[in-house]
DNA sequence: GCCGGTATGCAAAACGTTTTGCATACGAGC
DNA sequence: GCTCGTATGCAAAACGTTTTGCATACCGGC
């Protein structure tokens, strides 16, 4: 009644496990014909190796997760999916195409009980300065890659997200009449942040105008967003554009104008950073970036399978990112 | 330099493996002074147990599969976001708070290598007739859970979507006004179809008019769905509603009706069944249902855990479907 | 008759835990 | 002094593989 192992498979084909292990593996030449009996008999029995049984014996092999830092039941509803899940989506295809499994791995709250994450590896998205899900995967000697570059760790394996050329599409793009451009990042750290952040100052200092910045909590989502937003707007009334990287917080920008009265494009132009669905289906639809994160999925399931199996990795670059003008952002008429 | 293993802990200690096993599992008693020293230089040592090894030999412990047979890869672009992941955002969320982990394991083509799945048990989204994704699982004896019956399957554990009472809240609300509503569906046989399916026939024949139906290839996506529904309103012109349970199908919906110059809500009013965010930031909003997916996939996982554990799965019922009321089936003014 | 090579296969030692049955020591009760 | 429970801990056998070194048999060449 219990499941066959190799030893049940090895006494019915009259030969060792190890033969059995050998015909399966092709490590070692077996007889043609014994490992066709053998194979036939396997087929017969339904026989299948144990998994955990190899992988304790030959050292890991099998799994990745993927995590996040970012809040993800916190900012329940909608602003959960997206950019992780997108992530996700193509991660896992990929690592299928790998022959390996991937785990979705939600935010680590203190006190998770996580002893039974059993990965070789893990990809972490977007890490904060100081993110404690790093030093999870540090202290348990778990191979990782980040998904955009981790700040403060220059070192650490990671996909470029070329956030800095994004900003620099971005802002172009909207202050491409002169209008003054505002910034909306997060309060928390993360290297797109950061390297946006940079790049709207030199912006500010090149086109000769006085920077108007805001950070605000990710936690919030798209409702806090909302109003600090119309604050945000009513303090600066001569912002004529505004980039909002964070596609939630570009929600809450969308209601914040129709709050204040405010046209979209013509008198705010606006643009986020993830071409998700957020972007496209919004209402004027927001002008944002492909990241080509099926690409950057791949190229980090890449890495992280090399870095665990020793290889050195082939830091694969991702393609330019691309902007996607959209009725958000159109050219004034007026 | 390589990881401290219990053995490595034990010698530290001046314990036999034994003593240190029992000291962090706690089954049997151990000097609380001994277990005091082990803790602490466990601590030093950056101990952690192998879950391989541990696993081999409890059997099983701690990650769960979650599958959909629906195309993933195939439709790309936004729909592969919606329905599956937002199961996947809360399973995963509820399968760590019972301290499991949640595999995500894109729809298995044929030859898929998935040898290096090792999980103890599996959910299945939306299985459709003869899936060959329940198969895999049974031939590995792991238990599955389905969300949404499993058609054909009626003994298979399952969380019910409630599909029947999601048909009749929706096509009650889309023909309240007299109009003749039409029916889209997949042309795979899943159980919310089939249900929808019967649902729509007594339907139609208590309201007295010939039903207008149509099944679509799921793989064709929101693309197929445009170009196949406008052949379908041409055909059918004194359709007055459509009902479009599949959310990337209503969004094709939504362009074949522009395309022939139909106002939605007024000329033909629509809605879907997924109250995500394609409908809810389609334009105009599609009228929805909240299926309540946060506790199906919460439900799903305990189900499962259950029936790993060998106990009898409690089935906790699932809120009843909620119809959301958005513009694309206003009452019609005219 | 001996040597070297190839073909085929096995035994046994890992891999790092958990579990079970047994052992020792010690104090208390008689 | 003997028995008996309780406190504490250990040895050894699992769990199901993979891997490595060794064994046997056979064949051809000298």
């Amino acid at each position: 009644m219990t499941r066959p192992t190799i030893v049940h498979l090895a006494q019915a084909a009259g030969v060792s496990p190890t033969t059995v292990s050998h015909a399966f593996s092709g490590r070692r030449y077996v007889d043609p014909d014994t490992k066709a009996r053998i194979v036939a008999l396997a087929q017969e029995m339904g026989y299948r190796a144990n998994p955990t049984a190899r992988r304790l014996r030959s050292g890991g092999g099998g799994s990745v997760a993927l995590v996040s830092s970012m809040p993800f039941a916190v900012a329940a509803g909608p602003s959960r999916l997206g950019f992780l899940m997108e992530i996700a989506a193509s991660a896992a295809v990929t690592a299928l195409s790998r022959n390996t499994t991937l785990c979705l791995v939600p935010p680590l709250e203190r006190g998770s009980q996580l002893d039974a994450l059993d990965v070789d590896g893990a990809i972490v998205v977007e890490p904060a300065l100081d993110d404690s899900v790093l030093d999870f995967f540090f202290e348990r000697a778990v191979p990782v890659v980040a998904i955009g570059r981790a700040p403060g760790r220059p070192d650490l394996p990671a996909v470029d997200l070329r956030s800095a050329e994004t900003a620099r599409l971005l802002l172009d793009h909207l202050g491409q009449q002169g209008q003054r451009v505002g910034l909306i990042t997060g309060s928390q750290r993360r290297n797109s942040y950061i390297e946006m952040e940079a790049v709207y100052a030199a912006f500010c200092a090149e086109k000769g105008f006085t920077p108007a910045a805001m950070r605000i909590d990710e936690r919030g989502g798209e409702d806090e967003a909302a109003v600090a937003v119309e604050a945000f707007l009513r303090q600066t009334p001569d912002i004529g554009a505004l980039c909002v990287p964070v596609d939630a917080f570009a929600a809450g920008a969308l209601r914040a104008a129709a709050a204040l009265g405010l046209s979209v494009p013509d008198d705010l132009r606006l643009a986020t950073r993830y071409d998700g669905m957020r972007a496209r289906l919004a209402s004027p639809q927001l002008t944002a970036v492909n990241l080509h994160l099926d690409q950057v999925a791949e190229t980090a399931i890449d890495m992280l399978t090399g870095l665990i199996e020793g290889r050195s990795s082939s830091p694969k670059p991702i393609a330019a990112p691309l902007l996607v003008e959209r009725a958000s952002s159109a050219r004034s008429s007026r």
